[in-house]
DNA sequence: CGATTCCTTGAAGGTTGTCAACGTTGGTGG
DNA sequence: CCACCAACGTTGACAACCTTCAAGGAATCG
């Protein structure tokens, strides 16, 4: 197996090419030719506003509310990864959702929540930033722009609603089949990447707070996964080889036998 | 223990007091006065336009889309419940959402998701309905109503996160407790209850779609809780007996003693 | 009152968590 | 260069939580 390359010069520290997002319209057929003109008018007055702004490069762990010094910022990322996640008393906590390239985070600050501050970077970022949320107010006077909000507002829902439908009728197989495919579904359409293979600055732990699972379980349903020649993950690298059975086992619709997967040997070569 | 009310003439049956909802800016200290005024004028500005709809009533168990005969429609729940839910290939389903007398329904359809077919009534229900999304659409040209929208939809998206949080992270007991609490914070928010008594219009069957577990499960934990003395949850109505055990289970923040519950006896005179 | 749906309970087994230990990796400083 | 350290990954044994299967009881409705 070739050497995997290190975390510096990773495929997620590239700029977002051709723009920080494609036409939001790419995957939407079915809405009014109107909406589609307005919403990539909207989401260009956002893109000048983002890229007239300046940028900062965060490490990888920091809260973003404390690294920008503002809970009521709006962010966009310019390139690297980062998660929202909730905490409990007893110190546990659950990664809600998982920010790539081009997403802006922060946008509920319009209405009072310190978002910003429950999102932390999972890699080395680059950010845009709109220093306060009264900004972003005032650009909602314009009817494309606020359309657009919406529209981002409603894909978070969207990835939400299927993060949800996973945890509560999903195995941990099918978990991480939803996880591994959404990501690659996400990165491509962006094309970010091409292919069956991407880089996921995730540790296992992280895996765990996102899934609902434990590391340990993780680390044993990637051996199994990996052993069925299914998806690969390691050294923060995924590769997929049989999408086919994945996208089953992100549907419900197939009982691999495990058991006898875990006896099987990796024949990687 | 007194005899409960039948569904018909049930407190979800009665129209919301006051308006369909309340200010939304009721648990939002932190943001502007500002935004609070155009939120307030934006919901006067939908209160206007579902106000003047034709109101209809479906029974238990239809889906949205097919009964009002349009995927594009935005409904409000004048009376009665109703749940988002997403199906798998092997026929089981998970419930994303919950929806209150007062919430909006079928928001995404502005960008041409069809929600309103993966949306179900939970009980007779009355629904205002605005007939398409364009129509919404043109609403938006207004700030404040854009703004409220956008607000619309970050609560759902708030709802969605903690259901996220909950499922991620706690067992079914802790989940039970956030599911009742969450219901009763937000019926007394409206001011559809004023204690710690209200109806759900859900099956045991319905609350395990919610909360990602099993019918029979289910059942056993609402005894175990029953018999605790923490929470009672019987046809269709629940009362909370000890709302701060309740929050320490939600909040993960204590292991209640689940075995020598179950050996209790109900005590209920 | 038959039919259907919902609720309830027991027994058995599978998935996942907990605990504990060890290996691996990458960075730091002597 | 090596020792050391901290974070992450890996593995085994066992327990807990939850599901599945099965069956009977209770409520609801035409």
């Amino acid at each position: 197996m070739q050497k995997i390359a290190n975390i510096s010069g990773a495929p997620w520290d590239a700029p977002p090419q051709g723009g920080p997002d494609q036409c939001p319209t790419g995957d939407e057929p079915k809405q009014s030719q109107r909406v589609r003109g307005e919403l990539t008018v909207g989401q260009r007055q956002l893109n000048t506003i983002f890229g007239g702004s300046p940028t900062r490069v965060l490490d990888a762990g920091e809260i973003l509310g404390a690294a920008v010094g503002a809970s009521d910022a709006i962010c966009r990322l310019r390139a690297g990864w980062a998660c929202e996640f909730r905490g409990f008393a007893n110190g546990t906590r659950a990664i809600v959702d998982v920010y790539l390239p081009g997403d802006v985070l922060g946008l509920d600050a319009i209405f009072g929540t310190r978002s910003l501050d429950e999102i932390s970077t999972l890699s080395t970022v680059t950010i845009e930033t709109i220093p306060t949320a009264a900004a972003m107010i005032e650009l909602m006077g314009s009817r494309p722009t606020a359309l657009y909000v919406a529209w981002l507002l409603s894909r978070r829902q969207r990835r939400a609603d299927r993060l949800l439908a996973a945890l509560s009728r999903l195995d941990a197989r099918g978990r991480l089949a939803t996880m591994t495919l959404d990501f690659c579904t996400r990165l491509r359409r962006r094309r970010l990447i091409a292919g069956l293979v991407y880089n996921l600055p995730m540790t296992q732990t992280q895996i765990g707070d996102y899934l609902g699972l434990t590391v340990v379980h993780i680390n044993r349903v990637l051996r199994a996964l990996r052993h069925a020649r299914i998806v690969t993950l390691e050294k923060h690298c995924v590769t997929i080889h049989d999408i086919e059975r994945l996208k089953s086992l992100a549907e419900n619709g197939e009982t691999v036998n495990s058991r006898t997967i875990v006896g099987e040997r990796s024949l990687n070569g």
